[in-house]
DNA sequence: AAGATATGTCAATATGGCTGACATAAATAT
DNA sequence: ATATTTATGTCAGCCATATTGACATATCTT
């Protein structure tokens, strides 16, 4: 039936270094298998939220969105919009929904009455941690083999894997930045 | 102006072991910190893709399906359905685009001749390794900071991220499982 | 010859992005 | 005091990518 050699990944014809040590590739080597670990494993990871949302009728949209209100109480609608890089329409169906549901409320701003900042509500912190479970269980699993110092490498590799120019408000948050964000 | 108070993330109404020293939260506990660092450095992964893709006008679906064609030459469509879990629907019209414009070929199984067996033709090869180029780029500035021990430790985080149970054959040739992929 | 399998395709629908245009309220600048 | 800018919201339409269901064809298996 199944007749695919699928054994063994090709290395292309920019394989310049097909036989360099698994450990440490050449310069100019193509990191083919970090790549797609990448894939599987963001696959499966986001996998774990999409069956639980499906139930409320949500998408990843609306993890996303709950997800950060959750962790930065009192977010404006301007910083979720630089957070998730998408325009304030997009953010709109999906806010409203979650507003209309009871998952977040918005408050006016003290100094800024203009602004609505966002808080999400316990019914809200309810859903947002049953979901932060379930990826939880996932990466304590994934983290149970390769100890303390492993998970602050991991959390290293990570950091370094995102972008520091033009970092948001939560960026600078998770990065403790010299700029910390001035408080009201 | 900006007055958000966002300098230190929320552990929530759940935040069962809110002091819990950084490397080695209790048990219950939810890894929030690792769940963004995941978000943000997958979407800078992707990113990096993105901007290439679209001067091709291709998206990120003709990327997944030029990638798995590539390292895996040969694949059937079916295993590509299995991989990318999409239905043949969605594939059909990224595929079909892949072959008019001469990325991707098909070439008539020897075994069974229902099977249209995917090859990446020098054209596609040339993009995917482009965009694999950009990648490694972000992976090799990541690694270089933790070293080839750290950088195996990051591998095996993200396979146990990994589903195992009802692997494709893309996880098994990956995780070179008990049962190697049959071979013509 | 019958049935199962691998693939392809048509049609309709949903989600979540996008651009452009416009409206309102409130802060800031002149 | 008026003008401008900013923060937000909304209407309308478009696009990419996913879905389900139905059906067609070629080929392999029984």
């Amino acid at each position: 039936m199944a007749d695919i050699n699928i054994s063994r990944p090709a290395a292309g014809p920019d394989s310049r270094a097909a036989e360099a040590s698994p450990g440490a590739p050449r310069a100019g080597e193509l990191r083919w298998d970090i790549i797609e670990l990448l894939f599987f494993a963001y696959r499966d990871f986001v996998g774990d939220a999409d069956q639980e949302l499906e139930a409320f009728g949500f998408g990843r949209a609306h993890h996303r969105v709950l997800h950060f209100v959750h962790r930065y109480p009192g977010l404006k609608v301007a910083d979720l919009l630089d957070v998730l890089r998408i325009t304030k329409q997009s953010l709109g169906r999906v806010l409203k929904q979650l507003l209309d549901e009871g998952y977040i409320i918005q408050k006016t701003g003290n100094n800024d009455r203009r602004q609505r900042l966002l808080y999400a509500t316990p019914k809200g912190e309810a859903l947002v941690a049953r979901l932060a479970g379930l990826q939880t269980d996932r990466i304590n699993r994934a983290i149970a083999d390769i100890g303390p110092a492993g998970t602050e490498t991991v959390r290293q590799f990570l950091r370094a894997m995102i972008d520091r120019d033009d970092p948001d408000k939560v960026l600078e948050a998770i990065f403790g930045s010299g700029k910390p964000a001035t408080r009201a």
